[in-house]
DNA sequence: AAAATTCTGTTGCAATTGCAACAAAAAAAT
DNA sequence: ATTTTTTTGTTGCAATTGCAACAGAATTTT
């Protein structure tokens, strides 16, 4: 999707090491954070899949970020709250490296190599992570549901260097992605099927044009 | 706002250094950058207030991102495009200076301190970026208009400690950072006021709960 | 100081979107 | 293998939002 950071060794390296790093294992569709303890908490999704969760007074559910090996999240991203609850949960069976901002700043005794390499790595993380939410407040300042289908589809393309892939969510989670409601994107999908602009097969999207 | 992470210093520091900076100066209303040349560049503004704009086909104008001290963009942060063309503007007479991310990683022959200091600052301003603009992804993902008024006026309260505070914006450019139809959103806001939720006097909003 | 431009406030109407509800299909759990 | 839960697909209707258009206020430029 993005640049290829070479960050899977960094992670691999954090666990054995002195900085105080906690892992747990957590599974599938269980609470990994809530981003109400933990101040100042940084959370790497060591193995598999997470979601950021919103659910509002109405009971919409809006996906506010997906997370994938390496990718980084925690309470520390969140200092500000404007009355929503924010959770992570798992959506396969994960391992999670937690550690705080703080503890990185504290320079070991040891002089170890790792520190020295420790603040480069969290930088193309956190590099990784603004460029990921600046692709998300792209697709959804988009006006319309068509544009943003037709942006987020355009993403998937050039992601996949094909007119054909796969969307990484079921259709009622894209829409929470999107923020839109289900079956208004639904009805949008079927007309940029009836006007010929893409095809569908499932979860499978060919772009005709 | 946010924290204050005491950048002000670090930023002043780069412009005499061993890192291969440029600074320029840009007037009002002018570009600063178009996001297509100057690949990997970072920019940070020294001084002034500016605006990240995107145009769609249909003319509707969008405020993704607005900078001031300190803030940290350029075209290192977009490396996906999709079919958008953004550029960043100079609200008011800016200060800028450039660099590459690739210059920083390369260790100065000096070993000198500011070598020391380069990372830490960057994951600071990084950090800063991150927690903007995920306040921002909340935002959008709000449902309705009146929503993306109440979660922005509740942050402003926040930020200010105050029921009362001014709107950074005017009402025109708010509209276009909340991606909402201008006269729709004015509608909204006479409806808050009638409904005695909110007091209004220019760009100065209290509100009454 | 006058002219030009931008911003605010307003409204009727049209288009889009959301809501509710349901059945069939698919997937997951037992 | 059967039951339960979740997802998909669909549609009529209502609510919200966007569009167009304009006048007056405010700001900026000349």
């Amino acid at each position: 999707m993005y640049d290829d950071f070479n960050v899977s060794e960094f992670t691999q390296q954090l666990q054995n090491n002195c900085l105080k790093i906690q892992v747990k294992k957590i599974k599938k569709n269980e609470i990994i954070t809530n981003y109400i303890n933990d101040k100042n908490q940084i959370c790497i999704l060591k193995k598999g899949i997470a979601d950021l969760i919103r659910y509002d007074k109405n009971g919409n559910k809006t996906i506010l970020e997906t997370f994938k090996q390496n990718d980084i999240f925690g309470e520390i991203f969140f200092p500000i709250r404007i009355n929503n609850e924010l959770f992570t949960i798992a959506k396969e069976n994960c391992e999670i490296l937690y550690f705080t901002y703080d503890d990185i700043s504290v320079k070991c005794t040891q002089n170890c190599k790792f520190h020295e390499s420790l603040n480069n790595n969290l930088l193309k993380l956190f590099l990784y992570k603004i460029r990921k939410q600046n692709l998300r407040v792209e697709l959804l300042t988009k006006r319309t549901i068509r544009e943003k289908l037709e942006s987020y589809f355009s993403f998937l393309e050039t992601n996949n260097a094909k007119k054909s892939f796969t969307i990484p969510f079921s259709y009622t989670d894209l829409a929470d992605y999107l923020s839109i409601d289900r079956s208004a994107m639904m009805r949008e999908l079927k007309s940029l099927q009836q006007e010929g602009l893409i095809s569908r097969d499932g979860n499978n999207i060919t772009l005709k044009y």
